[in-house]
DNA sequence: CTTGAATGCGAGCATTGACTCGCGTCACGA
DNA sequence: TCGTGACGCGAGTCAATGCTCGCATTCAAG
């Protein structure tokens, strides 16, 4: 942020930019992602919209900052809840959580996931997964008998990347063979049998 | 292609074009290719190469689909080779694999996954997971009895997912905690738990 | 050797798009 | 009310770059 807003006026405007720059990336795609049509969609002028960001990548980041921490909120919240009860319900569940924030913007995660450099979003996306994997790792340590795979940490990034990716996969590409229940049913055969096999 | 080349000359002149186009995007990143410095590093002239190559995006995808051709051949092969032996042995081959094909020329599996916005590589690589996915499909749905799970065509896409996505962070990352060996350990006992659990 | 087609060149055109700057307007404290 | 600084504007600058066009060079068939 090059100056922070002081004014209610201001502070608006950069809602409406932010705002702007969701929209031109989910109906425009990233081609479209210039400073003069997020200006000219947040109803700004370029120049406004230069008083607030350094540059055009600090709109993005905003945007993607924002989705990413959403989807983190919502997933490490049903985990932190249901961690001490761990076993399928646990993982049905999480998995679900996941699967519902990726499915409230489906359109912002196509873009995010499939049109944008990955490397624009990976900071976030890494610290979603490291948080998760923390999670894991720590009580799977903790609770050696749950388990028979010898090695918490490795276990753990095994299971958040294969859950996070058929997830995503599956709300992306609605592979029409595959049912929600279906998938949410195959995640706990693939990690319950990993996990306690 | 806008036009094939006839003379030895030319066809050399597409081959450095394509070879310039890889090691631009390997040594400078996706940012930097630019027709000009493409053409520069090719030693070539701008107007050449838009002889041959209609667009910017024609070159790219060129490099792009070897790629990807060329890890779709070596896993096609050493799958098709062990289908017959189906298990844990053919689990680990085919993931070794593949991991040796993306180790192959990590640098541009880095560019290709991490730089480009995916679209770009998609096709290809959805064909590569399509063309494994019904030889399993069709393998599992022939013996019914080498696996609890009811749907074939659903059980072959969370494997292929599943391994292909752990297989790329493994070699893109690089993660500390988890050894080659480790990996292909732990993609067996994903798999064989999910499989025969 | 001749000749025309294929090949190759590279300066330059045209467009795009990030970003600036000088000026006008508005809000708020005194 | 009035002055000052925050706010907002948008035409314009400047660099990057995809791509073309007219001309020079090379190849190979006759």
């Amino acid at each position: 942020m090059r100056k922070s807003p002081q004014q209610a006026r201001s502070k608006a405007m950069v809602e409406r930019i932010v705002a702007a720059g969701r929209s031109v990336l989910v109906e425009r795609g990233y081609d479209a992602f210039s400073t003069n049509r997020v200006a000219t969609v947040a109803g700004v002028s370029p120049g406004s919209l230069y008083q607030y960001f350094p540059d055009k990548t600090a709109i993005l980041d905003v945007v993607i900052d924002r989705y990413w921490d959403e989807v983190a909120e919502r997933v490490a919240a049903s985990l932190a809840d249901r961690i001490a009860e761990f076993g399928p319900a646990m993982v049905r569940a999480t998995a679900d959580a996941l699967l519902t924030a990726l499915e409230a913007d489906r359109e912002l995660l196509r873009v995010v996931a499939e049109e944008l450099p990955v490397q624009r979003s990976r900071e976030r996306r890494a610290a979603l997964e490291r948080r998760v994997r923390e999670l894991i790792a720590t009580y799977l340590a903790a609770r050696p008998d749950v388990t028979h795979r010898p090695h918490p940490a490795v276990a753990a990034w095994v299971v958040v990347l294969a859950i996070e990716n058929l997830s995503m996969r599956w709300v992306l590409d609605q592979p029409d063979v595959v049912t929600r229940e279906q998938l949410l049913d195959e995640v706990l055969a693939l990690v319950g049998g990993y996990l306690l096999g």
